[in-house]
DNA sequence: AAATTTTTATTGAACGTTCAATCAATAAAA
DNA sequence: TTTTATTGATTGAACGTTCAATAAAAATTT
């Protein structure tokens, strides 16, 4: 049924149908078949869109990644010069948003994750991402404590939030995003509370 | 050249060849050529000691969740009664012993963890090791504070162990080992500090 | 507004490749 | 001579890609 206009369509059903049959079967089983018949296509215009099978992963994989960019940010922007506390919370607040913690996104971001060690197409959005989250972190404590302590500090929380996820996508039930976040929000406070100068409370 | 009693030791040489095939082309790209290659040996001789490709894979993660299992075992068989402080620490350190991140064995576990996901053999391997981690923070935990905080704590613990392997898995110059159990104990020490009736220092 | 042509979107069978598994043949040790 | 260990060519299944054929919409002409 060609209408004009389908590209940006069938470009967006194919990344949904991709994360769907990954939560399904898994990366190793998410054919192009079994992909196009999620998205109600055929196989054929996998390569007419992404150029192959390939470029249709790359592609959710930097769909998801940009989601997950999106959610910080979105958070993040009306916080202006808030404390860094406010700034690290809204960074792990967007890392656990609802759009990114659903079955099906998370198993496909922990499979890109493992796939990226081999692959250097996906190794290079991955370490766009974690970069940008480490620059993020290490700028806002960089406020309140030295520069080491900053790294340190950056790289535990970092860490607690991926294992977080880690544990969330092999969990039946899917990740907790609620336990997860106080969980997390209680490290921050810890983290900093062994830098303040001026107890408050 | 056939001499008796050649069973255990091709056992074990292939799987180590495994570790070294997906450390060097990934799980998906690890064929039963490769593999029986990394070994010296032909590949029909993988069914026959492992029954198939899935019994190699399966006796691979089996002995890597062993290795684990009796690293963090060792290091506890001579605390006795110490403090859960002392017990929790050697479930760090084994966690982050020698053996276990390398980087094959890291990022054959970083793999398997994946594919657990969709496979039920491996998943009831990842689980039981789960399991076995978290009860053991858990039970530990739970001899200074009450059992939700010592649940929180424990998940919170597990998370970042599993988030700093992950991290370590995808960095190019394999996981820092030192830095990561610095992190990991600094961690149990603030969580250790919240619940501490009587302050010492 | 009807008929025609052009453009765009889509299909799915065919093709070449790659993989795991099999098993008859082989060779060294017992 | 018997037993045990190992090989590697073969087989069948499954995969991603390709491309000629098709069909619907849009544009153009009558």
């Amino acid at each position: 049924m060609p209408k004009v206009g389908m590209e940006p369509i069938r470009r967006q059903q194919l990344i949904q149908a991709t994360m769907a049959a990954i939560d399904e079967v898994g990366l190793a089983d998410a054919t192009v078949i079994r992909i196009a018949g999620h998205a109600g296509v055929s196989a054929g215009i996998i390569s007419h869109y992404f150029g192959g099978k390939d470029g249709l992963l790359e592609a959710t994989m930097r769909q998801i990644l940009t989601d997950l960019g999106d959610a910080v940010s979105a958070r993040r922007r009306s916080l202006g010069d808030a404390s860094p506390r406010a700034h690290i919370g809204a960074i792990i607040d967007g890392n656990f948003d609802r759009s990114q913690v659903s079955g099906p996104v998370a198993k496909t971001w922990l499979a890109f994750w493992a796939s990226s060690m081999h692959k250097p197409q996906l190794q290079r959005l991955q370490q766009v991402n974690d970069r940008r989250l480490y620059s993020n972190l290490c700028s806002q404590f960089r406020r309140v404590m030295p520069q080491e302590p900053a790294r340190r500090a950056s790289h535990g929380l970092a860490a607690t939030i991926d294992g977080l996820w880690l544990r969330g996508a092999l969990t039946p039930d899917g990740l907790d995003a609620d336990g997860a976040r106080r969980l997390a929000h209680d490290y921050l406070d810890q983290l900093l509370a062994n830098h303040e100068s001026t107890p408050v409370s």
